[in-house]
DNA sequence: ACGTGATCCTGGAAGC
DNA sequence: TGCTTCCAGGATCACG
């Protein structure tokens, strides 16, 4: 899935096209996501949208009776197309303006989600998130004080939503090649120091991606159809068996925590 | 509280 | 060409 910066970047191409106009209709072709679709989506049928917002991986769509949340799992991507336009495979949900215009959910794997959330109401899925990284709530400080205890490795830690959200498999690779850390490393044994620079790197490579559009590997694409262009800036995920651009040592690979890590031995400590 | 592993699902790539 | 196996941007849940 699209990470925080494809999910950030989803939010900037959708919104001018939602803002402000009324949603005709939303048509549900695949009532599974990975939860049922409730039923009380429909409440925002006539009613104009008021804002497009995100926190953490959740794209919100509010209305006055409520919003549209969106999360796009491991293989989601929105598009604005035409109403007319043709359904792709996997085109699971499709909110149709009174514009012509149409916002559709694909998403292969299906691990995304449709959830409606009340006004003053407050899901459980953003029940117990840490602070989005992009703001001053979350630093080396937050790392430092709640890993004083964990032995999980590193990388582990900071994928994980209680302590800070939005971070990926791809970006926490890149962040911790960029410092220097190796992510097997316990968490409780890095210093206080080296969690600052961390923090700075997640912040900066979070950033630059969104910039970039994002990161497309196969089914992420902008609301536009394009793809994001920050592939290109990746220096350790996915590259395993290539030369470290530091210090030329093959990059390595290793499972932690159910998902693939690749890092540096030559410069990751 | 923390850590680990299974699980949801489809499709592309690699291996034989 | 075709079949099988493995792997993939996430995050919950059950269990020890």
């Amino acid at each position: 899935m699209p990470e925080l910066p494809e999910v950030e970047v989803s939010r900037q191409g959708i919104a001018p096209y939602l803002t402000g106009q009324t949603i005709n209709k939303i048509e549900l072709r695949q009532p599974k996501l990975r939860w049922p679709i409730p039923a009380q989506v429909q409440l925002a049928v006539g009613e104009p949208v008021l804002a497009v917002r995100r926190r953490a991986k959740y794209l919100l769509i509010d209305t006055a009776p409520g919003s549209l949340i969106i999360h796009l799992g491991m293989s989601g991507a929105l598009r604005v197309l035409p109403c007319e336009q043709a359904y792709l495979k996997h085109d699971h949900v499709i909110i149709e303006l009174e514009s012509g215009q149409s916002l559709r959910l694909n998403d292969p794997r299906r691990f995304g989600a449709l959830l409606w959330q009340a006004p003053g109401d407050t899901l459980s899925v953003f029940a117990k998130l840490g602070p989005e990284p992009l703001t001053d709530a979350f630093d080396g400080e937050r790392l430092y004080q709640l890993s004083r205890s964990r032995k999980s490795p590193v990388k582990t830690f900071i994928m994980d939503n209680a302590v800070v959200v939005g971070v990926g498999n791809i970006y926490a690779t890149e962040a911790l090649f960029a410092v220097g850390i190796d992510p097997r490393r316990a968490a409780g044994r890095i210093s206080k120091a080296r969690y600052r620079e961390l923090a700075e790197a997640i912040k900066h490579t979070l950033g630059r991606a969104i910039v970039q559009g994002g990161t497309s590997l196969k089914d992420f694409t902008q609301a536009d159809g394009k793809p994001g262009y920050f592939k290109q800036s990746l220096l350790a995920y996915g590259r395993a068996g290539e030369s470290c651009v530091r210090c030329a040592t093959p990059l390595q690979s290793v499972q932690l925590g159910q998902r693939t890590s690749v890092y540096c031995p030559g410069c990751q400590r």
